[in-house]
DNA sequence: GACCAGGGTCATTAACCCTG
DNA sequence: CAGGGTTAATGACCCTGGTC
């Protein structure tokens, strides 16, 4: 039965389902939620199923985006309409959006580091001042040491790697006096009145943590060594336990000036100032 | 502190999608 | 085939977060 279009005059054909004459179909369509989204899947599915297309589609936004002119006329339209007015009420500061862009940018150039160890990599960075690529270097040694440990617990015999810490054990025994860590080292036998045997102990008396802490930051601060080195100079196989001396050793030289003359001292000794120390 | 990249806003462009 | 919608990238700008 021939009707009438909902929206003009035009009289309709005798199989039209829709009420609208074909002038006003797209119109009437545009404000159909249901219509829209069907179309709008019928596009995506194009995409998604016709790579072909989707590389046309954007190689023509680029083309066209592209053209001097156009991008002229863009950013005078812009301009004009103080569009990023818009873009930046829309997010404010704070705001979620700006949230998730810091969180994807900081995925996109953390992705090299294992979650559990960003933290790890924000403090070395932050509170350690050590350098990005520096820091970076720490905690795949560490990553390492911990694929290591996991390796071994699976039966996973690795090549064994000299001690660096029985290297240092040796060069003290012959005398050979070479390495600024054991000028260092002979430093913080005297400032803190302990053996050699104790620093290197595993005893945890405050009295032997203490030189620990004064060598661990000396050779942070003086010889930018890593913490696994440092570990492995005082006889420690996991570079966390440096990590805890320079720590602990930071704020303990806030609050005590004796233990901070010491620190200088070793210090010295480390640069080979020694002139002062063996008066 | 400077620099970079990403996210948000809307308009613009051409080609294609969908429906009857 | 008509007609509006959708897609892509791009423009300016600000803020966030990482890096130097």
């Amino acid at each position: 039965m021939a009707g009438i279009c909902k929206m003009c005059d035009q009289t309709l054909g005798r199989y039209n389902k829709s009420g609208y004459c074909r002038k006003h179909l797209g119109t009437a369509n545009a404000q159909n939620p249901e219509w829209r989204e069907k179309h709008r899947a019928g596009v995506l599915r194009k995409i998604k199923y016709d790579p072909e297309y989707k590389a046309q589609l954007a190689e023509r936004a680029r083309r066209i985006g592209s053209d001097p002119s156009t991008r002229a006329k863009r950013s005078e339209t812009f301009r004009k309409g103080r569009y990023w007015e818009l873009g930046n009420a829309a997010q404010e500061k704070g705001s979620d959006a700006r949230k998730r862009a810091g969180r994807s940018i900081r995925e996109r150039r953390l992705s090299w580091c294992p979650p559990h160890l960003r933290e790890e990599y924000m403090w070395l960075m932050r509170s350690q001042r050590v350098p990005a690529a520096e820091a970076r270097v720490m905690i795949e040694e560490q990553n390492e040491l911990e694929l290591a440990r996991w390796r071994r617990s699976i039966g996973y015999v690795e090549e064994q790697k000299p001690d660096l810490a029985d290297q240092v054990m040796a060069e003290i025994e012959t005398g050979e006096e070479r390495d600024p860590f054991l000028r260092a080292l002979s430093a913080a036998v005297i400032a803190f009145s302990v053996s050699v045997d104790d620093i290197f102990s595993e005893a945890r008396e405050v009295a032997l943590v203490r030189p620990r802490q004064a060598l661990a930051l000396v050779m942070r601060r003086h010889g930018k060594r890593t913490t696994s080195d440092i570990a492995a100079h005082l006889h420690r196989s996991d570079h966390t336990s440096a990590i805890n001396w320079l720590k602990r050793g930071e704020e303990i030289e806030r609050k005590d000036k004796e233990f901070a003359s010491a620190v200088a001292l070793v210090a010295d000794a480390w640069n080979h100032e020694v002139g002062s120390m063996a008066a």
